[in-house]
DNA sequence: AGCACGCCGACT
DNA sequence: GTCGGCGTGCTC
């Protein structure tokens, strides 16, 4: 055995840069390797599961700690993984430890709960008269002498205190209790126990077994267990067929259907006895009891157009890696999707199938699942913890080659990544906005796939103007489907002026009369209409007629949104709810109204003026769980509703075949909206909406109500126009050096105190002002919001030339200005959000 | 980031 | 005294 001193960097998903030097107790040297998961002590006390990242015998400058435990055999991230981790935490400029706690499921990383626990040797009686103590540690000493132990975290709620730490430190201090570590095992993957005969005693044509029934038979005493093993056989042919006894029968199933007299006590006793056997059994929570191979019905054959298409990305790989397929709504990019993956599984690889969130709904996974079966796994945010692990596991064991899943799914362990396909490439969504990193998954796919040399499918009815850019230059292949699939076509697109038809006075609530003609005919003719309306809420606020006073969030700068269904006024940013105050809370007048329009305000009223009509709302707040989701989607398709009023859940990824009318409102909002990609997203949201009116045989309507009909955006989605829509916005992009012509990186700064975020701003500015030039620089400027949950925000925003050196030395240079400014007092005040391409 | 720990000021 | 708020520094 070697002496030498064997010490191993540890990845822990802390949020501190690097990673801990551990020492390798002589136990477990021969057993670390790089990738596995391991416990180790960081801090005082709590124990953190890390990663191996590198194995090392150079003696560190301190004592280091040695590692607690170890847990895998076998890696659970490869060398590629590292890899990339490592370029997102230098791409997005986030710590290793923080990527680490995207990327590993929940199931997979352990920590500990301190827990407390009264001294054995010393007699609560005894500490009472010897040491002075506090009310509230003497408030402790008798709970924990009821209780024995008790989690740490449960003592703040027992003594109504705000730190227990510095009870919990008096009584550990003074030898009462000791603080002890539990660790859970968060996965635990799901086992059924079976029973079989004992199979030595069947060997020899079971002599051995069939001599023991009748000794039992003749015993009275084992009356009982003769009983059971009779009832086993009749559950378990042996006669039959012998090798039924290697699966045996389900331990559970056996039990509920004995017999009344015998109980499962009998049972046992064979078990015991060695006659019968138990097996466990592992079973994958994924299995999907409905889907068995035989309905499997495979992929559809293509059409000429979608064969075509297909063979042309083929032609595009052998020469580009990445390809952009423009396809319009309902031109079944789908199905072409899955030919292709066919393909490549067929050829041994894997595929990762992105798709956002909202898109990757039940009529999505239904198809997929009957084409691949159990070659597919599903990742989604929705899935459970323990269901990730699975997925995981399977992905590494190579059960599944291929993988439909949301933006998180990039991190699985892919082995043999052949290709990725994103569909609906533009969407924002795949940008991650809240615990960092702020990685784009779409933009970190692409480079996934060059890690691993796969290909790569972007697929859009409305490219990202980024993307198509790079498709109009030839980095990407490019390839088109511009013919709707089957006999489908296009709706026709009408704007209504709602200016006008409020001057004539023709509206009724929100709904011009057009509007309101058109959707009431279209429910007499049993079709069915989706209402798009992106906000939701009753009201986006309420105001007093008589002083102008408008109910704004406590802890954010914004108006607080009228929710009807529970009458209170709620804050989209953080959440705040509170009552609707009945008189003005400034004036003391009456003539408090709600203004504007809502989802639920929309619902009321087509409740109200369209006769007959059932209407239901899906959005964030009639959506909450999956099953209400999955529900709504449900009643809409089996047409138990005829109106489904929504968000952008109802533009996204769904078809229904009934659907003759799409009525779009508040698009001039979208429209005005302060960001330079604000006509983009109203051409993608106007197109996808469209795509949702008329299917099959129905010649759909979309209907857009808008205050200024001659936006010269109308015209191009009118004429279903996006290369005239692209040709005039990458115009604006150049005049105005905007991605795809520059990169940005975003930095808001975060303080409680406005000032603070202020004068930290403007420092962070004239630092980077001298190092990067004033025309690279932008800001110090409040965003639109300029306060969320308490907190006050400046953004600053760094536009440069787009050339490979450039990001690193502007990244280096910001990372640079940061760490001279953390000498300043004010700095540490203040929390510094980094958004490498803010979407 | 979380947490331990020290200092300080308000309140009984 | 007792309790909570807040600032600071550290984590192998």
């Amino acid at each position: 055995m070697s002496t030498t001193p064997l010490y191993v960097e540890v990845l822990l998903p802390v949020f501190v840069e690097g990673t801990f030097t551990y020492e390798v107790p002589p136990a477990l040297q021969d057993k670390v390797q790089e990738g596995i998961r391991v416990l180790v002590e960081f801090g005082r006390r709590k124990i953190h599961t890390g990663i191996i990242w590198s194995i090392t015998d150079e003696v560190p400058a301190y004592n280091a700690k040695p590692l607690e435990e170890i847990l895998d055999d076998t890696p659970v991230v490869d060398h590629t993984q590292m890899r990339f981790w490592e370029w997102i935490s230098q791409y997005y400029m986030c710590t290793l430890g923080e990527v680490m706690s995207a990327a590993l499921p929940a199931g997979l990383k352990l920590s500990s709960q301190s827990n407390l626990q009264l001294n054995p040797e010393r007699p609560v009686e005894e500490i009472i008269a010897s040491t002075k103590l506090s009310k509230k540690a003497l408030l402790l000493l008798h709970i924990l002498k009821e209780k024995e132990h008790l989690p740490y975290d449960e003592v703040t709620d027992l003594l109504e205190l705000s730190s227990p730490y510095r009870v919990i430190k008096e009584l550990s201090d003074c030898g009462a209790i000791f603080l002890y570590e539990t660790v859970k095992e968060k996965y635990q993957p799901k086992i059924r126990k079976r029973v079989r005969i004992n199979p030595i005693l069947l060997e020899e044509d079971g002599k051995a077994f069939v001599q023991l029934m009748d000794e039992m038979k003749a015993q009275k005493a084992k009356r009982k267990q003769y009983e059971t093993l009779e009832h086993l056989l009749s559950l378990l042919p042996l006669d039959e067929d012998p090798t039924l006894n290697e699966t045996g029968v389900i331990k559970k199933e056996l039990v509920d259907s004995l017999p009344p007299a015998l109980s499962a006590s009998s049972l046992n006793t064979l078990i015991k006895n060695k006659i019968l056997e138990e097996v466990e059994e592992v079973l994958s929570r994924l299995d999907d009891d409905t889907l068995s191979y035989q309905n499997i019905e495979g992929a559809h054959p293509l059409s000429e157009a979608q064969q075509q298409v297909e063979s042309e990305i083929i032609d595009h790989f052998e020469e580009k890696d990445i390809v952009l397929l423009h396809g319009v709504t309902g031109s079944g990019k789908t199905e072409v999707y899955i030919s292709l993956i066919q393909k490549v599984i067929d050829s041994g690889g894997q595929v990762l199938f992105l798709l956002p969130e909202i898109v990757l709904t039940a009529q999505m996974v239904s198809r997929l699942k009957k084409v691949f079966g159990n070659q597919l796994g599903v990742y989604h945010s929705r899935y459970s913890d323990r269901e990730r692990v699975e997925i995981w596991k399977g992905v590494m064991e190579d059960r599944f080659q291929v993988i439909v899943g949301v933006r998180s799914s990039i991190f699985l362990p892919f082995s043999n990544l052949a290709l990725v396909v994103v569909d609906e490439e533009h969407e924002v969504s795949f940008k991650q906005v809240d615990p960092a990193p702020h990685y784009n998954a779409k933009d970190a796919a692409m480079v996934l796939a060059k890690m691993h040399h796969a290909r790569v499918v972007l697929g859009s009815a409305t490219p990202s103007i980024e993307t198509y850019y790079q498709a109009v230059k030839g980095n990407y292949g490019f390839c088109t489907l511009s013919k709707r699939h089957g006999q489908a076509q296009l709706p026709d697109i009408i704007l209504v002026n709602q200016a006008e038809e409020r001057k004539a006075k023709t509206m009724q609530q929100s709904l011009t009369s057009v509007m309101l003609e058109e959707i009431t005919q279209r429910i007499q003719n049993q079709e069915q209409v989706i209402i798009f309306q992106n906000r939701r809420g009753y009201a986006p606020y309420i105001l007093c007629h008589d002083c102008g006073w408008i109910p704004h969030c406590p802890h954010c700068a914004v108006s607080l949104t009228y929710h009807l269904y529970r009458n209170e006024l709620k804050c989209h940013y953080c959440g705040h709810q509170e009552a609707v105050p009945k008189i003005c809370v400034h004036c003391g007048s009456t003539a408090v109204e709600t203004i504007g329009t809502g989802t639920q305000r929309l619902e009321e009223d087509l409740k109200e003026l369209v006769e007959n009509a059932r209407v239901q709302r899906l959005d964030q707040d009639t959506s909450r769980n999956k099953y209400s989701y999955q529900r709504i989607i449900k009643d809409f398709e089996d047409q138990h509703i005829d109106i489904l009023v929504g968000t952008q859940m109802v533009a996204k990824g769904l078809d229904f075949e009934h659907v003759s009318l799409v009525g779009v409102f508040d698009i001039d909002r979208i429209i005005n909206f302060p960001d330079f990609r604000a006509l983009e997203r109203t051409y993608q949201i106007l197109t996808q909406v469209s795509g949702r009116a008329g299917r099959k045989h129905l010649k759909g309507l979309v209907l857009i109500q808008t205050e200024n009909t001659k936006q010269p955006i109308f015209t191009k989605v009118l004429r279903n126009d996006y290369q005239a829509f692209y040709r005039e916005e990458i115009q604006d992009r150049e005049r105005f050096f905007y991605p795809p012509f520059s990169r940005m990186i975003k930095v808001t700064i975060k303080a409680k105190e406005k000032q603070h975020s202020e004068s930290v701003a403007r420092l962070l500015h004239q630092s980077l002002v001298y190092k990067l030039g004033k025309q690279r620089v932008i800001g110090p400027q409040a965003p639109l919001i300029n306060k969320i949950r308490n907190q006050y925000l400046t953004d600053i925003i760094i536009k440069f030339e787009r050339n490979h050196s450039s990001p690193k030395k502007v990244k280096a240079v910001l990372r640079q200005s940061l760490e001279e400014l953390k000498k300043n007092q004010l700095f540490r005040k203040t929390r510094i959000y980094i958004d490498v391409d803010p979407v």
